[in-house]
DNA sequence: ATCGCAATACCCAAAAAGAGGTATGACGAT
DNA sequence: ATCGTCATACCTCTTTTTGGGTATTGCGAT
């Protein structure tokens, strides 16, 4: 899977969630979303199916779930590097969150630049460990991704030839190629690991 | 294929940005990114499986793509709804917009209120365009999820017998029964839909 | 004890997918 | 001007899937 530019942004404080924001656009960074509790930030995670690459995340955050809470369930579920915002030195929760291997950290007041080598820092982690995974990318032309997409609602070869008005051969062809530049046996597999993204 | 609650926000004014993503991630949509010019939009589309439902996209963006063509290109790739953003009556552009069909205007400033009316109303349409019935949840037994599992990974009916140690005649009846109850046309729809329904 | 269901297994036939080619026009980049 | 890629289209052939059956065993609930 391609690693993506992908931040989630977990922080109640609005002033602070809309600085890091506006930082991070500017830099060319995808932003999937802005939570102020860990049920929206698994939930945004959970149905975009654009996983994050990096997480900023609060500690202090309100609701029954605090941040080390759901940065576990996080890494989890993700391939993810996670990065704490932390308003003071508080050694015992810092303490709780080394358990979950190496983190990196944050404490407010941070500059700017503070923050951007820390996110450089987080997705080169990433890409590294992703490097020691041979993963596949998949990568498909937009007219492929259309019919992707179609397979994907469960069209046969003939119903997409129909309904792209091109010949069923030609919708054959682009099934080949598309399982053939991909190393994929089927759509079943290649639909799978579109959606997986780990 | 079930309606996604799928919003896309393409606007580069950061802190109109801002005030949609709040409001709306306050509603329980799920926000599938924010781009602040035309390719970034389509390349957040394009490389999810959800395409988004509803757009809201400034007519005066920055780069080469404006917002209208933006919306253009949009409509054709998936079935969704736009509801442009404007910063004053500008009656050529708004014109050159009717081209596209019916359409939704909000002129800045708006309120909270008006924006999310019009995302409902979005919404409504694009429901009724597709007589969408509520997504079915797919039913599995164990072993039924075991073959799904397999298969998601590109196995044949044989290599799943083989691995399993049972017959393919078992596989394939396995097969036939999960997409019979499961009223789905094949396995590629079937894995797709199971993600969706996550 | 019987009914329903899960899991097993087989038969037959049609449809679709997959795997190997070849080929051509259009379009963009070098 | 040429090269590469995308999208188009057709051919053959094999494998796999899909859809229609039937049937047995075992297990848990009524």
């Amino acid at each position: 899977m391609p690693i993506q530019n992908t931040i989630l942004i977990v922080e109640d404080e609005f002033i602070t969630a809309t600085s890091i924001l506006e930082l991070l656009t500017e830099e060319n960074y995808t932003i999937i979303g802005v939570a102020n509790n860990a049920s929206k930030a698994l939930l945004l995670c959970n149905k975009t199916l654009m996983p994050p690459t990096v997480v900023i995340c609060d500690i202090n955050i309100q609701g029954p779930v605090k941040g080390i809470e759901l940065a576990t369930q996080l890494s989890k579920l993700y391939n993810c590097e996670i990065i704490f915002l932390t308003a003071y030195h508080d050694t015992k929760t810092l303490n709780s969150a080394f358990d979950l291997g190496p983190t990196m950290y944050i404490v407010k007041p941070y500059t700017d630049t503070q923050l951007l080598v820390a996110v450089q820092l987080a997705f080169h982690k990433v890409f590294e460990k992703q490097q020691v995974k041979s993963s596949a990318k998949i990568i498909l032309t937009l007219r492929e991704k259309e019919i992707v997409q179609l397979i994907a609602k469960g069209l046969t070869s003939k119903e997409i030839g129909r309904k792209l008005h091109i010949s069923t051969e030609t919708v054959k062809t682009h099934r080949k190629k598309i399982l053939e530049k991909n190393e994929m046996h089927n759509f079943s597999e290649l639909i799978f690991m579109m959606q997986q993204a780990l």
